[in-house]
DNA sequence: ATGCCGTGGAAACCACGA
């Protein structure tokens, strides 16, 4: 199974690149982020025209999430992240899919350091950090994958130096990672390429595709259910050289279908929700 | 390394991204 994330920025904009990335590339499952596009606006037909369904959070011009699957057996769970009704970003959708939870993430970019928008990130990464801790206690195979607007580590930045200070990369933002990270994630890109220099963003100026200065900021985090199945983790960096790109390549990984986890998603799938059984002593 | 490019939306410029 291939699971893939993608910051499209612009989802219409970017339809001919998205459309000719799938058809190449083939994932059973994608996430997309930066829609750009109010939620009326989301190319459904195109999309459903190359094979995929979609369940998808929009806003006007900014944010925006979606997740597309060849199978139409993707059901929605949540949009937007507990904990602040007032939150209105389109930032997070989630569905489960085949026994898999799947999280979509676009989180925060933060920047100017300091300011306003810098304490929402960190905000908004707590937000995270606390659903994740949830999603993990409910032991079900778990996928978060997206723009996480971090470099982890100065491995995964082409001049560490440089951005000490920028929201991407504060020790602040770092640690939050960090802390995520060691809830018991796995970080399937370094996990499969412990040493190398990976990157899935490039700047459109200074020429930076072409000097290769990038940063690694789009990631796949995989509960324990995956550390057997983990096969493969790359990064399209192709991509980024089409004409008309995105300033992200996307990121996917491919995972085995393991028996285990296959009987673990039936049994969960087939449990009986609190709610339920009570209603059901009630009936009795 | 300062938004130099790119996108979207509203109004021929501005907000925002990383």
């Amino acid at each position: 199974m291939k699971i893939a994330t993608y910051n499209v920025n612009g989802v219409n904009g970017r339809l001919p690149v998205l459309l000719r990335w799938l058809k190449e590339s083939s994932p059973d499952i994608a996430c997309l982020q930066e829609l750009k596009a109010p939620q009326e606006k989301f190319p459904e037909a195109a999309i459903r025209e190359a094979g995929y369904h979609a369940i998808w959070h929009g806003q006007k011009s900014w944010n925006g999430v979606a997740i597309l699957s060849k199978s139409p057996d993707l059901k929605e769970n949540r949009r937007g992240l507990p904990g602040d009704p007032e939150d209105l970003h389109s930032r997070y959708i989630e569905a489960t899919f085949k026994g898999i939870v799947v999280g979509c993430l676009y989180l925060p970019n933060g920047n100017p350091y300091p300011g306003a928008k810098f304490e929402y990130k960190l905000k908004w990464f707590k937000r995270l950090s606390a659903h994740a801790k949830k999603l993990l206690k409910s032991d079900v195979p778990v996928v978060l994958a997206g723009d996480y607007n971090v470099m982890p580590t100065e491995l995964d930045v082409y001049k560490p130096e440089r951005w000490v200070n920028d929201a991407l990369f504060r020790k602040e933002v770092r640690a939050a990672f960090k802390t995520l990270v060691g809830q018991g994630w796995t970080d399937a890109l370094r996990k499969l390429h412990p040493d190398e220099t990976i990157y899935t963003f490039w700047d459109y100026f200074r020429n930076a595709y072409a000097r290769d200065a990038g940063l690694r900021i789009d990631h796949f985090l995989l509960s324990k259910h995956f550390d057997k199945r983990l096969v493969r983790a790359e990064v399209d960096r192709h991509v980024r050289g089409w004409e008309k790109t995105s300033d992200h390549a996307p990121v996917w990984i491919e995972i085995k279908e393991g028996k285990a986890a296959s009987r673990k998603a039936r049994m969960v799938a087939s449990r009986k929700s609190p709610e339920v059984r009570k209603s059901e002593r009630r009936a009795q």
